[in-house]
RNA sequence: GCGCCCGUAGCUCAAUUGGAUAGAGCAUCUGCCUUCGGAGCAGAGGGUUGCAGGUUCAAGUCCUGCCGGGCGCGCCA
C-alpha cells in the first residue's frame, strides 16, 4: 500500500509515479532530489491483490494498469542516454478489435526524446513488466501501442471487492476532499417547469449522486428570482385573471397597477388562472387581505414555487437548499460587492447608471448594475450571489444552464474574478435543449405561446423513470431528442426496460437458486472459488463490472451521466450474452457459485447505476 | 454583422480529450432459442465524419476559410 501526495493512490496521471520511480533511480545514481513517500509495493506483486478495506478505495483498474505501466517505464528512463522526460501518459480502453483490456500510447509520445523508433520503445517497456498476477499479458503492437490484459484472478478478485463493498463500491477517497456546490434548475417562478428545465434537472440530480457516490460533500441549490420586474409582472398576471373571474374583486387601484404594465409583459399561461382561483377562495372578498401587486406577486410566487417542488419531487430530485434572491438585498450583500468592485477600481458611473467593467475581465461589453432609476439589476443580484457562493468554503462551484443563457457567462466568470476568486473554481456547465418527438412528428415548444410542454407532462405520460434515463442518456452538449413513443415502449428497444429487465433476471436467478434449495443466504456468497479457466462471457461481464469506477470517475470528470447510462446498457448487453452462454442453475457447484456472485455482482451495479440516475430497479417486472 | 454550440451509417447518438480497421442502439435482411424470465441471442449489409486547405509519426477531434442548423447579442430575468 502506498500514499501519494494527492492523496490518491494513483492519481491523474501516469507521470505522478512514473517520476516517482524514476526519481528514485535518479537518487541512486546521485541524481536529482527525491521525494519518498510510503512503502512502495512492487506492481504485480502479490500483495497487489490485497484490496483495502474501509470506506474509500484507492484504486480503479485504470489506475492499477497505469500503475504497472508507470513503474516499469520509470525503470526503463532511467536506463536511456541522453535521458528521457516522461510526460503524461494515457491508459484508454482500446478498440474492440485489439486484443487487450487496456492500451497505452506512450511509446509513441516517447519515441522523439528518446530518439528510438516507437516500437523499439514500446517492445523495451514490455520487457521492464514485472511479472505478477495482476496482469496477465502486455504487448506491444501496431505502430508502438502497448497492450495490457488483466489476469482472471485479478478479475475474479475484484468481484470479490465489488460484493463486499456492495452500494459503496467506487467511492474513492480522493473525492472525499471536495466539496461542491451544484446549483441547477433555478427557472424563474413563474410558472411550472418545463421539458428543458427536466433536462437541466436530470443533469444536476444525476450530477449530485455520482459525486457523492465517489464520496464528494455536495450541496445542490436551486436560486429563486424572487426580485424584479418580472416577478411583479407576475403579481399583475394574476390580477388580470382574477379580473376576468370576477370583476368586483380587485379595487380600483389595483385594476389600475395591472392595466399599467404591457400586455406583452403579462405571463398567459393557463395555470394562472388556478392561480388565481387560490387566491380568491383563500381571500374571499371583503376579508382583510394585503393591497397592490405585491401580495398578488408574493402569493403567486408561493404557490408556483409550491408547484415547482412538486414538479421535481415527481421527478426524483430535491434540492438540499432553496436560496432566495431578496435574501442577498435583505443581508446587504449586494451593496457589498458593488463596495468591493468599487475598492478595485471595477465600476464607473455613467449615463446615470452604475457600471461593472466587465471588459477588464474578457467580457465583451460592460454591464450595468444598478440603472438610471436606482434599481439593481438582476446581474447585479448574481454577482452577490456567486461571491456568497465562494464565502461558503466550497472547493468548487457548478452551475448548471440551459444553452440559451451562455451569453452571460462571461459577466458572471468576470465578476467572480474581480472580487478574488479562482475563476477555474466555478465551472458553468451548459446544456442544448430537447426536442420532443411523437408518432415521428416533433412537438413544438414555444414558451412565448404559453403553450410549452410541461415536465410534468412528459412524466405522467411516460413514467419518471423512462424521464430521467432518457434526459441522462445524451452528453449535455448535444441536442436531446426525446421520443415520447420510444421512452413509453415496454419493450427491448428501450433501453430503460432492457437495462430493467436484466435487474429484474438477475433477482429471479436467486429466486430460483433458492427455491431449488441451490442458495441459503442470497446475500453473502462470501467465499467462492474462482475458476480454473473463464468463459468468454464470464470474463467479459467481469471486466465490465470492474470499469464501474472508471466510468464513474469519467462522469465526474466530464460532468456528463451519459458515460453511466452507456455503461449499463453494455452492462445489460454483456449480461444477455452470459445468460445465453452460461448455465448458472445447472452448472457444477463451484461454477455455479461463481456464476452466482457473478449475477449478484450484475444486480448490485444495476442497482447502484440506475439509482445514481434517479431510476427504480425492480426485482421483478 | 458579432459571439457560443453543433454537423459522424436511413434514424437517434458514441468515440475515454490527438491514437490502431470511426463504434452502439433502432430500422432492414438472414439464422437461433420448448431449459435459470422469448422483454433474449448470433450474424450481415449500411461511412469520402458538411466542403476545402493546413499542422504531425498520427486528425471525427487542433488551426484557417467556406456551407448548413441551433442559441444568444437589453438600464429583461
Amino acid at each position: 500500500m502506498f500514499v501519494c501526495p494527492s492523496g490518491r493512490a494513483v492519481s491523474g496521471s501516469v507521470a505522478h509515479i512514473g517520476l516517482w520511480r524514476f526519481g528514485r533511480a535518479c537518487d541512486e545514481f546521485g541524481g536529482a532530489r527525491v521525494l519518498w513517500f510510503g512503502t512502495f509495493v512492487g506492481i504485480g506483486s502479490d500483495r497487489e491483490m490485497e484490496h483495502v478495506s474501509g470506506v474509500g478505495q484507492e484504486e480503479t483498474v485504470r489506475d492499477v494498469v497505469r500503475g504497472v505501466l508507470a513503474e516499469a517505464a520509470g525503470r526503463w528512463a532511467v536506463e536511456q542516454n541522453p535521458p528521457v522526460s516522461l510526460g503524461e501518459a494515457l491508459v484508454e480502453v482500446p478498440p474492440a478489435n485489439v486484443p487487450g483490456d487496456f492500451a497505452s500510447n506512450w511509446p509513441l509520445t516517447l519515441a522523439k526524446s528518446a530518439r528510438k523508433p516507437p516500437r523499439q520503445v514500446a517492445q523495451e517497456i514490455v520487457a521492464k513488466v514485472l511479472p505478477g498476477n495482476v496482469i496477465e499479458k502486455v504487448e506491444s503492437a501496431g505502430p508502438g501501442f502497448l497492450n495490457f490484459t488483466m489476469s482472471p484472478q485479478w478479475l475474479v478478485n475484484e468481484l470479490r471487492v465489488l460484493l463486499k463493498r456492495r452500494a459503496d463500491y467506487a467511492r474513492q477517497d480522493s473525492f472525499s476532499k471536495e466539496r461542491i456546490l451544484l446549483e441547477f434548475v433555478s427557472a424563474n417562478p413563474n410558472g411550472p417547469l418545463h421539458v428543458g428545465h427536466g433536462r437541466g434537472a436530470a443533469l444536476g440530480d444525476s450530477l449530485a449522486r455520482i459525486f457523492r457516490h465517489l464520496g464528494c460533500a455536495v450541496t445542490t441549490e436551486y436560486y429563486i428570482n424572487n426580485v424584479g420586474n418580472q416577478m411583479e409582472n407576475l403579481g399583475a398576471s394574476v390580477m388580470w385573471r382574477t379580473d376576468a373571474l370576477d370583476p368586483t374583486y380587485l379595487s380600483e387601484s389595483e385594476k389600475a397597477a395591472y392595466t399599467a404594465k404591457k400586455v406583452e409583459d403579462l405571463y398567459k399561461g393557463e395555470y394562472l388562472v388556478d392561480v388565481a382561483r387560490d387566491i380568491m377562495r383563500r381571500f374571499p372578498k371583503g376579508t382583510d387581505r394585503a393591497e397592490g401587486i405585491l401580495f398578488f406577486r408574493d402569493e403567486a410566487l408561493a404557490l408556483v414555487l409550491d408547484g415547482i417542488r412538486g414538479d421535481l419531487k415527481a421527478f426524483g430530485v430535491s434540492h438540499n437548499q432553496w436560496y432566495p434572491e431578496s435574501r442577498l438585498f435583505d443581508e446587504g450583500r449586494v451593496d457589498a460587492a458593488f463596495a468591493q468592485l468599487r475598492a478595485r477600481g471595477d465600476l464607473k458611473d455613467e449615463d446615470g447608471a452604475l457600471w461593472f467593467l466587465s471588459t477588464k475581465y474578457g467580457d465583451d461589453k460592460d454591464r450595468v448594475l444598478k440603472r438610471q432609476d436606482e434599481r439593481p439589476t438582476y446581474f447585479a443580484s448574481d454577482v452577490a450571489y456567486h461571491h456568497e457562493k465562494f464565502g461558503r468554503g466550497y472547493t468548487r462551484l457548478i452551475d448548471i444552464w440551459g444553452t440559451d443563457h451562455h451569453g452571460y457567462a462571461p459577466r458572471v466568470r468576470a465578476a467572480v474574478q474581480a472580487l478574488g476568486h479562482d475563476p477555474e473554481r466555478l465551472t458553468i456547465l451548459l446544456y442544448q435543449l430537447v426536442s420532443l418527438v411523437r408518432a415521428g412528428a416533433p412537438v413544438t415548444m414555444s414558451t412565448r405561446t404559453g403553450e410549452f410542454v410541461k415536465l410534468t407532462d412528459v412524466v405522467d405520460e411516460v413514467g419518471k423513470d423512462a424521464a430521467r434515463f432518457f434526459f441522462a442518456l445524451r452528453s449535455p452538449n448535444s441536442h436531446l431528442e426525446f421520443d415520447l413513443d420510444l421512452a413509453k415502449r415496454q419493450a427491448s428497444d428501450n433501453p430503460v426496460f432492457y437495462v430493467k429487465y436484466v435487474h429484474a433476471r438477475c433477482h429471479s436467478i436467486f429466486r430460483e437458486a433458492q427455491k431449488r434449495g441451490l442458495l441459503t443466504d442470497d446475500v453473502a456468497l462470501p467465499d467462492f472459488s474462482g475458476p480454473e479457466s473463464l468463459d468468454p462471457a464470464e470474463r467479459a461481464l467481469l471486466i465490465r463490472l470492474a470499469s464501474f469506477p472508471d466510468v464513474l470517475d469519467q462522469c465526474a470528470r466530464d460532468l456528463t451521466p451519459h458515460h453511466l447510462t452507456e455503461h449499463l446498457m453494455k452492462l445489460a448487453g454483456d449480461f444477455h450474452r452470459f445468460y445465453e452462454n452460461c448455465p448458472v442453475l445447472g452448472a457444477d457447484p463451484d461454477r455455479r457459485l461463481f456464476r452466482l456472485a457473478l449475477v449478484d455482482g450484475v444486480r448490485t451495479l444495476i442497482h447502484s447505476g440506475l439509482s445514481l440516475l434517479g431510476v427504480e430497479a425492480p426485482e421483478s417486472m
